[in-house]
DNA sequence: TGCCGCATGTAACGTGTTACATGATTCC
DNA sequence: GGAATCATGTAACACGTTACATGCGGCA
């Protein structure tokens, strides 16, 4: 059975060949802000790919004891990928720990849990900038069948959790202060 | 080292002596919707936090081989929690199937894609209604001093995440549509 | 020659899930 | 008497992180 990051090396994959080093790369922040992984896990995975055959590699000189080696999909990879899509998302718990923070924060000095999230505040507010820079280079909205919609989604996504997460942030400074 | 899940028993103590079960029951769906967990981890995490006189129980008689043990927080434990309450969370890594079966979805049938956000929002819908029907159970905000502001805020942060996932729910399904 | 970036891999550990295992109490 | 709920615990496994380990290629 695939893994969930199996599936994720695949849909990057799908745009094109990559090493397992262009795969980590791609799966680090803030590129990957949706699915992160390092790079001693992408190997280990690649392998498992490899031997279900969904993916295949060209063996390239290159740098490192072992060379270079440019995966790409193979055609039963592709099929997986697209039937894997349209299955239903299994949910995962969440785990937040800043969420978790707040539940106890009637615990602590106000003054104190209000400095926690004007750091938080102003982590949101860079990610925020740094998206609408991002959507800025998209003239249009892709159209659904090019491979731009994936990212322009995904990005649509992460700008409208930033922006949440930072209302929340405002509206709990805003109470931590109006208590104190 | 104490764990996360132990802070979040702890947080769940700090309201209260319970059991292992009650902690459970507390620590599931939808009740703890920021932090979950199994009883099988909440008991040998519960083990960790007494070698470390965090917590303490009294024994009692009831079902079970064992008998029932009414776990409390030890006056270490309550300085404990307090003190991690201020200091920085840790980013956890994003991982977030749906966001990621986004980034693939330009591989699948757009209408295929369609039907699994449709899927997505009802949920999101059905639980703002019951976040809803929860705040209306307060008639005003908690004092930041009281324990119920940790579950008033923390109510107010998943209704806002919800109404963020309701929307881009929406704009994918609009999205999908207009470009079949 | 020395450092940095590229490149691959393994091992140990921590966290979380699923399944296994047991048995008392309560209500019908 | 039987079933549901309360109640605690262990073991095997999956997933993810950190640290360990190696070494080529290009640039200064």
């Amino acid at each position: 059975m695939t893994s969930t990051l199996g599936f994720a090396i695949l849909a990057v994959l799908a745009k094109g060949a990559r090493t397992g080093y262009d795969l980590t790369a791609a799966m680090s922040r803030p590129l990957g802000y949706f699915w992160t992984a390092r790079h001693s896990q992408i190997h280990t995975d690649l392998q498992k790919l490899l031997a279900d055959g969904l993916v295949r590699f060209e063996a390239e000189h290159g740098p490192g004891p072992q060379g270079k080696k440019v995966y790409h999909l193979t055609p039963e990879g592709r099929v997986a990928l697209r039937e894997w899509v349209t299955e239903p998302a299994r949910a995962r718990p969440e785990r937040d720990e800043l969420v978790l923070k707040t539940y106890a924060s009637w615990l602590a000095d106000p003054a104190e849990v209000a400095e926690l999230f004007r750091d938080q505040l102003a982590l949101h507010e860079e990610r925020i900038a740094e998206y609408e820079r991002q959507q800025a280079g998209f003239q249009t909205v892709p159209a659904t069948g090019e491979p731009a919609f994936g990212s322009y989604a995904t990005l649509w996504c992460g700008l409208s959790y930033e922006r949440h997460r930072a209302a929340w942030c405002r509206w709990m400074i805003e109470q931590l202060g109006a208590g104190a």
